[in-house]
DNA sequence: CTTTTGACGCGTA
DNA sequence: CTACGCGCCAAAA
């Protein structure tokens, strides 16, 4: 049951979801696995941890998702957390002594309203704001 | 069709 | 704080 007219994400695979949403991360600001799985509304936070590994040459934001902990997570084969610190380092994120973020401080709120409404989303909550008011 | 391949999160000890 | 266990499952080959 495909209607032409839904220009939504409904239909898209999980993966093309999972960039989309990714894709709306802003500049210095960071989301977490659960939190774009949370939005995604379907799949687990491991989901979105394969769709980050398989982002090939997609223009993706990727390094903009980090685990729900606030460190870059470690990949099966070798480096590549190192370049992900320091795409984050060069759009102003800062890293304490213990490499760990502060979500407080540069996590996402998520896509803005109407984003989610137009392409079929659902709002979710944000790590380590839970609760934060909306202005 | 089957097999392989992975960047998570949370509870518990 | 660390160390487990365990549920999670779409895509590409």
């Amino acid at each position: 049951m495909s209607d032409p007219d839904d220009t939504t994400l409904r239909e898209a695979s999980v993966y093309e979801r999972i960039y989309a949403i990714t894709g709306q991360i802003p500049r210095g600001r960071l989301a977490s696995y659960g939190q774009i799985a949370a939005i995604e509304g379907r799949c687990t936070p491991r989901m979105v941890g394969y769709a980050m590994a398989a982002v090939g040459q997609r223009e993706v934001p990727w390094q903009r998702v980090i685990n729900s902990r606030g460190t870059v997570s470690d990949r099966r084969h070798g480096g590549g957390t190192n370049r992900q610190r320091r795409l984050l380092e060069s759009e102003g994120v800062v890293f304490d002594r213990a490499g760990r973020v502060d979500f407080h401080i540069f996590g996402w709120a998520g896509p803005d309203w109407e984003w989610l409404e137009v392409n079929g989303f659902y709002p979710a909550p944000v790590p380590g704001q839970a609760g934060r008011k909306l202005t």
